[in-house]
DNA sequence: TTTTTTAATGCAAGCGGTTTCGTTAATTTC
DNA sequence: GAAATTAACGAAACCGCTTGCATTAAAAAA
């Protein structure tokens, strides 16, 4: 019924080796028969099996996305989608294909990882999150699959691509500053995310350099990464009198802060946050000036530095690469 | 090296075709002998290679998941990862797994397709968006592959998912005309998306059910799905006294929308719109009321009707399920 | 011209499973 | 107790491709 190597072939009047061959566009057959052949394939509409091309040479293919814990707030993130359109970007030129780890629960999930690396479904790994003591991180490292973490994570031998989230939150501050905020609240998340914790280590930064004291109570981080939590503690927990600017960590949390401070129409305090990339589109981007994260590289460079990773194997020690991206300030026009 | 099915057969003193057997849990193997067996893959820490298996028994296990062009505006919807997710919940069950498409240009995206399905990559195949005269969908369709789309296209014989945009238009429409308002415009968009058309005919027959005039210059059309798109709608384009309603096609226009009233202090204008789930997570959800898609299910009925078609495959005659999901009006306090 | 290289292709052994069919031993039936 | 079933498992072919090695013809070197 399909058409396997051998049709091609027979057609074709050379052996099956010959036809893989020209597949892999091998150099030692001539151009001739690479033509010819190629036509035959093309008249009978074939295409390689992708299951015998994996078991004969061992290679599936396809490489492994790993998604955070589908419940996990973090998952409702703009960041994923945007991400997930850097790894298809960075892919394009590669031929492979993107496996999307599933699972409900983490033992699900860390059963399926361990399916699809030991059962040679995929030859490498992008991690989309970055938790502490994460088992599906930790069985991956244990396999020595080529694994790279989109975040930071609290291991050291792995590849790693983020933002450079110290700069940033320094970067942000820095523009509050300038722009005459005397009294600046950090407004985080979870301490649990590095991000959380490095963005803030920037805000004190940049206060120090410009001779601010760093207070505590001027850092709100007992919420989790949604917008309503924004607008919860703009509408009832936080006192406004207080501040003249907020450097808010997440975008979600920056919208509903946003919307709060709008619905109550407070205008001395000026907000900063960052986005996945230029013209955020979760939001009308017209009021507020904030980072442009570059996510979409952050995607793409986990790419390439996974297939290096991939062509290089176990050739010399191995090296861990951390690629940091800057960020970018956009400044709005005021209204 | 790597531990295979020859291996657990040796030490648990059986053939391979036994452990195989024990791998499909058939019913012809002993309980007895599956013990011992499943104890020796556990000691071997063994796992099926999916490209034996694959090549073997000619399935997969996995799906394929086909995305939009990655240019596309609409990409960055929400209601992408939304559906994902309800995917993910869905195959929870079913120990498959999910392939994405990639590619950056439609001929990319054309041949990565024709490559999965030919290949034997995937065993079935869930569209999570529905254009006018699509290659990908002509070319699932012309393959048999068991295929459902998300969406409603333009093509009959193919599973299909979608929310009951007419109901659903109409459910918005009508409840703006409940809140007494008068004059109340359409904002849709491209008019390509049957779901704009759609939920545009529910906006009309809520009109005529209550004895208002429908009026051309009331429907707002062109242009695309983004939050600026809307921001621009109100600051620039549109006379504002005319209306005290706006059913709202889109959450991102919405938002847009809704920021710029906030901005412009227009609060005599009511809006409703649609979003993802309950607690929309884009947008703080304080303000205005709307509808409840239920998007995740839109995703795991998507499976479970791609699972039902992928098991029963040629038996009978084919018959094309067409399944609409409701939308729930979620009304929030006023304040 | 003869010998040595090189280029181009064929042969056949895997890769690691699944599945049909046959075999053997244990049960059941009469 | 002999014949007929049935239950449980093994042997081996096969899935479609890759790749090391052998082979042959052509080109280069001698």
């Amino acid at each position: 019924m399909t058409v396997t190597i051998k049709d091609v072939a027979k057609k074709s009047g050379v052996a099956p080796s010959t036809v893989s061959r020209v597949i892999a566009d091998s150099p030692s057959i001539s151009q001739a028969t690479k033509e010819k052949v190629r036509k035959v394939m093309h008249e009978l509409n074939y295409f390689p099996n992708a299951n015998a091309q994996g078991l004969a040479s061992n290679r599936s293919k396809t490489i492994g996305v790993i998604l955070p814990l589908a419940s996990d707030a973090f998952y409702q993130n703009p960041f994923f989608p945007t991400v997930l359109r850097g790894i298809n970007f960075g892919m394009s030129k590669v031929d492979y294909s993107i496996l999307l780890s599933s699972g409900q629960t983490n033992e699900q999930r860390l059963n399926h990882i361990k399916k699809i690396v030991h059962g040679k479904k995929v030859e490498g790994l992008i991690f989309l999150y970055a938790s502490k003591n994460d088992p599906l991180l930790d069985f991956a490292l244990s396999t020595n699959i080529p694994t790279v973490v989109v975040g930071t994570p609290d291991k050291l031998k792995v590849h790693v691509v983020d933002n450079d989230n110290e700069t940033i939150g320094k970067q942000a501050t820095d523009y509050l500053i300038q722009k005459g905020c005397q009294n600046i609240a950090y407004i985080g998340g979870d301490m649990d995310q590095f991000f959380i914790k490095d963005r803030l280590k920037g805000y004190q930064i940049a206060l120090e350099e410009n001779n601010r004291t760093y207070k505590e109570d001027y850092i709100y981080n007992d919420f989790a990464f949604l917008s309503t939590d924004g607008y919860q503690l703009i509408k009832n927990e936080i006192d406004l009198s207080l501040y003249d600017g907020f450097v808010i960590a997440d975008e979600l949390v920056a919208n509903g802060i946003q919307q709060a401070l709008l619905e109550k129409k407070i205008t001395q305090i000026r907000t900063i946050t960052f986005k996945p990339f230029q013209q955020a589109l979760y939001h009308s981007n017209m009021g507020e000036s904030y980072i442009n994260l570059h996510t979409r590289l952050l995607g793409s460079r986990a790419v390439s530095i996974l297939f290096d990773s991939i062509e290089n194997d176990n050739k010399g020690e191995q090296r861990y690469i951390r690629e940091y991206v800057d960020g970018e300030l956009v400044v709005m026009p005021e209204f």
